[in-house]
DNA sequence: CACCAAATGTAATGTTATAACATTGCATAT
DNA sequence: ATATGCAATGTTATAACATTACATTTGGTG
């Protein structure tokens, strides 16, 4: 079982974040290089926001996070930076959330499945090949043409998991 | 590649529904004895509401639906009687569309993985053990405790795919 | 500079869902 | 028959998520 797919694994309380949040700020100016689109300031900070935590971020989050300076926004300042995002694969969204995690890779589209912890929130991105794939076949074979999958799995992370085992033990 | 596990296949326009909703609520009935738990006249009403049609309906959708004689109700009595559907397994919540739609079947608790056609609206089921399996075992080899897998492929039905090749040749 | 297109601002509204509390109706105990 | 308890439903308000429509600003190009 291969390991190298996880694109996003699940992180310790401790890591340096801001080394987290710097690479997908960087790495979201050279996808936007490649691409011809403009990485404004509104969208970088947008970005900014969405990897303030390996986790889901909310919509109404990122309106009260954008600023101070900046007066409060209004909701279609941020849907549109979400949706310029989404294009460009630099986030994802939650379906089962509502909301939105940013991109473990966004060089190379892929496929995703997301585990989402319901105890902390925490958010781990896998690409496995095997799985997309036979979604794929099964779905090609009903004759149905894909083009989108959404994949999400809710439960416990390995931490959240061991502490509810303490809890009750 | 097997064909028993697709618990609700498309549908041909002309099929006869009626049949479909008098199976789904007989069913209800059983499934509602064998767990003592009560099909009252609303939650039987909002069965046969989702049971419409062989796709996903929302929730306000419902709501609009439930009379007439009956004074248009408010939004927790549609989402209570949803919830108990969704709860007896008698219905599924399309997370990427918040809309929800009939069990293909309630008997026997089962993963389920979606197929939505985004022109005509029309979804299958399909309960692939390969695949929910799959998703499992990787989920668990990362520590992750799994609680529910939402799986859901948005793309065109055969025949909304077929028209989509005849429009542009 | 003048122009255009893309991006952003602003106001209003649409859509989905839940909180909080009141009422009804039925089963059972007194 | 009356009281009590409880599940279900009704009612009001509001929270949470998202889009439409139109005005204004900004940044690049002729």
């Amino acid at each position: 079982m291969p390991d190298n797919d996880v694109l996003a694994p699940f992180r310790p309380d401790d890591h340096d974040h801001d080394a987290c949040v710097d690479d997908a700020l960087a790495t979201a100016a050279v996808v936007c290089e490649e691409r011809g689109a403009r990485l404004t300031a509104l969208r970088r900070r947008v970005l900014e926001v969405v990897w303030g935590r390996h986790g889901p971020v909310r919509a109404y989050d990122i309106l009260d996070r954008l600023g101070p300076g900046r007066r409060r926004a209004a909701p279609p300042t941020v849907y549109r930076a979400l949706g310029f995002l989404l294009d460009a694969g630099l986030i994802h969204r939650i379906e089962s959330l509502n909301a939105y995690v940013g991109c473990g890779d966004p060089h190379g589209a892929h496929g995703a499945q997301f585990l989402i912890c319901e105890a902390c929130g925490s958010v781990a991105e896998i690409d496995d090949a095997a799985i997309s794939r036979r979604l794929g076949r099964r779905a090609r074979g009903l004759g149905f043409r894909v083009r989108r999958q959404t994949v999400e799995i809710l439960g416990l992370c390995a931490p959240c998991g061991k502490e509810e085992d303490d809890d009750a033990g």
